[in-house]
DNA sequence: AGAAAAAAGTTGACGTATCAACTAATTTAA
DNA sequence: TTAAATTAGTTGATACGTCAACTTTTTTCT
């Protein structure tokens, strides 16, 4: 590609931006109307159904979110009645997640439609398509990482 | 690619987000020590410094930014003296926006360093690589956008 | 054993993004 | 020409995301 091309480059980021946000929407919208769930709910529930995830930073490794916001979406779900937590036994600065019997109904009725909506996500996407996206992708994350003036 | 191998395709998809979440930290980053600006606050600044926008609705339309986070993004700037704004002579609803001197200095030296780092950015992307990252998101797109009973 | 470092979680502040309700001015269409 | 629809912009609510300061508990190191 022309390096100079700006107006490609600053499109190609734009769409980037955009695609992320749209694919957030929808997943999203999905949760609220089936589930009642915000998209960050959602994810602390399926990690701790459907991984052997315990606790706050257990999730925190497995997906790299935020310990604060992770916090404030756990007393969000405990509140719901969606978890409960004990301190442990062992460490007691660690305090074991269970899901409650509503939770886990909740996550079984929706698995299901986010698994379908991820397969028709990806449906149409080729092999050639997801390799290259694979490898701009590291690239442009590389040259995100890079400190001002290595740019 | 195997439609079934859910592994992945979360995979993709989380990379989508992280890859966009790290530009736009690198950006916020250069901006900030930079400018002092807020990536809103460049975003506005920038149309309005190169681009024929005049008001809010035309860099709502430019940019697809939304209309009650721009008005807060441009109180912002007005308030840290950056643009002035007078309602328009003919039509009494929009208020036209011209930077000061103090917002066109600091575009100024700015710019290069955002251009440098979008040439940065995409140096090592080739050819086949935004084709394909461009096909990909859009056929992403096109399925974000279809409705839950569409999925 | 005792001091220092690290880890788990909480909280506050701020920036980013979307949605919805609202006022005021303008355009349209009956 | 007047009523209805549209447009410009403001404001409030909520979700999402990052960073930093802080407490408590555990681990590490000397």
């Amino acid at each position: 590609m022309n390096i100079d091309d700006l107006e490609v480059q600053q499109f190609l980021t734009y769409r980037l931006a955009r695609t992320h946000m749209r694919l957030n929407a929808q997943a999203i919208g999905i949760l609220k109307r089936n589930a009642g769930l915000t998209l960050t709910q959602w994810r602390v529930i399926a990690l701790l159904a459907g991984t052997d995830c315990k606790n706050s930073s257990d999730i925190e490794r497995q997906i790299g979110m935020d310990k604060g916001q992770l916090s404030r979406t756990i007393r969000g779900l405990s509140d719901a009645g969606y978890v409960k937590f004990k301190t442990d036994a062992k460490d007691h600065r660690k305090s074991n997640l269970k899901l409650t019997a509503k939770a886990q109904k909740i996550y079984d009725q929706t698995l299901p439609l986010m698994r379908n909506r991820q397969r028709s996500l990806f449906a149409h996407l080729d092999e050639t398509e997801i390799k290259a996206i694979y490898s701009a992708l590291e690239k442009l994350e590389k040259a995100a990482h890079l400190s001002e003036d290595e740019l």
